[in-house]
DNA sequence: CGAACATTTGACGCGACTCAATAAGCGTGG
DNA sequence: CCACGCTTATTGAGTCGCGTCAAATGTTCG
């Protein structure tokens, strides 16, 4: 069975476009360099492997339970990871921003789907490939471990979230979580933008939009945050934001 | 801050000897033997890093925030992971049987809280030297991405678990996973032993013990499952139970 | 045996879901 | 610029699954 993503790459090519491989490569490179798991001399070695695509907003990178040949990494805009259940019932795992990596999870097949949120950028690697190149930089191997192991203490604490907090503390921690996540990108953390629908953070918080809906506007008129547009949330007090989420 | 298991160790060790070092030690480097981590040769020094410990049912291991100062394997027994909230809500993030090691997803602090459900036998090992180790040995670390990667995609099921499934196919769910779990550790699989409590269970899957109770019952009364005694289950139908589940 | 604890069962309430209607945004074309 | 259709978000009314509280039953162990 032919990966999602090739079904893309030769089905509808309208909206998606490949930069020139050197280009792609490099700023890829550069991803993995801020974090210095390589050193600056083995960079464009390490670009090579890569190539550089583009998804509209809405597309499919590559489905669950499909290969896992490839790992991603996100170069702009946001991606959303999901399983689903036979009748349609979804599960958002994680949000995914610049700099994050697709498939820390997936080893033989995908874990979870990904579906472009924004439009977006990815650098992709073939992950046979991808796994040769650890062996010879074990730095690389190490610097992977720590990510896993940090989305792993996420998904902790999205259990929790999902498993005991109600509709208001749920909504209240993924706004903090926005802001966090924000900052941590040199990013506005005040005025939070929501890039992705409600459908999509209902999914993400195992609500219905409307309880979501409910919600925001009840944070709102407690003037805990205050909501300037549909995908834009100022927020009010962090005290209270954070009291609303559960003390955490 | 002095970890919560030296806290047990010089505090309350009434119910908890140590065994030799020696023995212990060898004990440990088989459980990552079978894995093939290791050559031969390298288990005695590998195994010299370890201590061997035993913990009664319902000692802390390790506490949530805590530093992460050791990592764990578990020799025999049952462990939960836990996290919570101020006002004293549960999570229960995993259960742990013989072979699973602990605080793959911490690396400063602990994310979660380590307790044992059964009397167990773990070895404990130095953080920081495990991963010195790690550096000499590549072939240990790239085993314990591995172990991350598929602890990672647990948590997914998990979480679409807690988000998305309800009471039934919760308890159904957990029914299979233990069942194959058993059976992945050579041990028989029908008549599922349930070494956990009702509270453990209802913490695992975001419920109450009145509601894991009542679907026990339900499950029995449709002719899913057998309750043999409260904690032992025996599968009326493995299709009935799979269904229940939410066909996954 | 009896106390302490764990589990099951019952009655009831509430928070989130469902279904439905309305409002707001947003591109498209006149 | 406004009209139009379409998608998304909000709001409302009613329902239901699971939580809460309480009591009964079963189990463990000194």
């Amino acid at each position: 069975m032919a990966c999602a993503l090739d079904q893309r790459r030769y089905g509808d090519s309208a909206k998606r476009a490949e930069a020139p491989a050197t280009l792609c490569a490099m700023c890829h490179a550069r991803q993995f360099a801020v974090c210095g798991a390589l050193a600056e001399d083995k960079l464009p070695d390490f670009a090579a492997l890569s190539s550089h695509l583009r998804f509209a907003a809405g597309q499919t990178i590559s489905e669950e339970g499909a290969p896992a040949d490839w790992v991603f990494s996100v170069v702009s805009g946001v991606i959303g990871l999901h399983k689903a259940l036979p009748d349609g019932r979804r599960q958002t795992t994680g949000f995914l921003f610049a700099g994050d990596v697709i498939g820390l999870a997936s080893r033989i097949v995908n874990a979870c789907a990904a579906e472009a949120i924004t439009d977006v950028q990815v650098c992709r690697f073939s992950r046979s490939r991808f796994e040769m190149y650890m062996d010879d930089n074990p730095e690389l191997r190490a610097r992977l471990l720590r990510m896993t192991a940090d989305e792993l203490s996420a998904a902790h604490d999205q259990m929790l979230l999902l498993g005991r907090k109600t509709a208001r503390e749920r909504v209240a921690s993924f706004l903090l979580q926005l802001a966090e996540r924000a900052a941590a990108r040199q990013m506005p953390a005040n005025p939070i933008v929501l890039p992705m629908r409600r459908m999509a953070i209902a999914d993400y918080l195992g609500l219905t939009i409307e309880t979501v809906s409910r919600t925001f506007t009840n944070l709102a008129r407690a003037g805990v945050i205050e909501l300037v547009d549909t995908s834009t949330v100022r927020i009010g007090s962090m005290f209270a934001l954070r009291h609303a989420a559960g003390g955490r």
